[in-house]
DNA sequence: TGTACATCAGTGAACGCGCGTTCACTGATGTAC
DNA sequence: TGTACATCAGTGAACGCGCGTTCACTGATGTAC
């Protein structure tokens, strides 16, 4: 809660700016997000955004990490709300939950999922949120493991991968997903690009003149990994 | 055969010009690429440009065509040369010569895989060269399919996706990728899902921080997707 | 083989646009005594 | 409660940049007779 009337007005100007560059890259994209254009919209002077926004960079950062706890919060909502289903059917929620996500804001989904904003570089600010909407779906994977009921097959993986799923499990610590087994989590991760390759396929249109019933295939893709990846139901 | 010096110069100058614009598109990206800066480095004033071209947006056309027809012309060799190993090994030899173009050549990757390129629509002379691909790599489970070495399980497909595959192998005529069932088509789709999802995750960074052998990531997915489909070997 | 005309490549100037960022400034708001 | 000073928001002008595209033009190349 702001004490001084300053120190709300700064408060609203900030989320002001930051919705209406929202805004813009609903509309334009990323590439055509403008400083200028925003503070027009705002009725403001373009150098006044400088008293909020240090550059349009740090503006692009604060709406790429919107971006990510926006579908990581739809992802971790999901998992909750299916928490006493079965681990298939949870995963196909979680699933379902991102690319709703993506289909209402598609170019905040390009934004984090799609091609680099060329001259962009990613500061460090943006990974923790970034791992949101992994842990969400890969909880899915360890509560299944933790219940006994995730078929493991123990598959032989090459050294390299070994290596990095290990360390992987060691980063996370605490955390159940560290627990799976490096196999299950390998087919987690073949599953987990499935899921983003499928819905930047319908977004970006390379499906167009081949599928009309996205929702369709969606599903049966998704069925399909969730089997693959040994959850049941 | 060009007759005149004329239609020659004309030829070269042409040339020139899309290579150009290809190398700084692979410099910068598709957003920055500009007329401009292409007819300052070919030491000619930006205005000349256009009796080759007649817009940037027709310079972007011959791009996009020219990186399908490569990747296009990457995978249909990759068929080819392995045409006598079982079918999974196969699919692996085309997905990992899609991977190695893409690697090698990441913004005209990004161009045709990546989020659409803000006001540019493109336009019906990319749908032919963009099908290349998928053919190529279909054309390994039809070949699979032909020998009776792809195992069906005719899993029951949502009616909405169940047209749609009738529809595509009704507009494939004769081609042997025509002939291969609904459930295998299904399947493939979702490899072919998979195989772009992990290249672009790979190329646009998402697995930075988590998997440094990306060689082993991808062949073990690339396998399991193959066995998914149900190509033996 | 030579001439008249048509075609075409490239020039140079211009139009009109938008952008990010800096800087000295005015005037209002907040703080310390 | 009142005053002096510090902080901060927003202004307006400017810098320097780049872009796509049009247009009237010159001069070289090609073609028809």
């Amino acid at each position: 809660v702001p004490a001084t009337a300053r120190a709300r007005a700064r408060a609203e100007m900030t989320a002001a700016i930051t919705d209406t560059a929202r805004r813009h890259l609903a509309v334009d994209g990323a590439a055509a997000l403008s400083l200028r254009a925003v503070a027009r919209e705002l009725d403001v002077v373009s150098s006044a955004v400088y008293r909020y926004v240090a550059s349009r960079d740090e503006l692009l950062t604060l709406l790429i990490i919107d971006a990510y706890d926006a579908v990581g919060a739809a992802a971790e909502d999901a998992a909750t709300a299916s928490r006493r289903r079965a681990p298939a059917a949870r995963w196909l929620a979680v699933a379902t939950a991102i690319r709703t996500w993506a289909l209402a804001n598609p170019h905040e989904y390009a934004l984090i999922y799609g091609s680099p904003v060329p001259g962009y570089h990613a500061p460090e600010q943006t990974i923790g949120p970034a791992t949101r909407v992994s842990l969400a779906l890969l909880g899915v994977v360890a509560d299944a493991g933790a219940a006994g009921r995730l078929m493991t097959v123990d598959a032989r993986l090459p050294s390299g991968l070994r290596r990095d799923l290990d360390q992987v499990r060691e980063d996370l610590g605490d955390d159940p997903v560290g627990a799976l087994p490096p196999d299950a989590l390998a087919r987690a991760l073949t599953a987990w690009t499935q899921l983003f390759g499928s819905i930047s396929f319908e977004l970006f249109g390379q499906t167009r003149n081949v599928i009309t019933d996205h929702d369709a295939l969606f599903e049966t893709s998704t069925r399909a990994m969730a089997a693959h990846i040994g959850l049941p139901g």
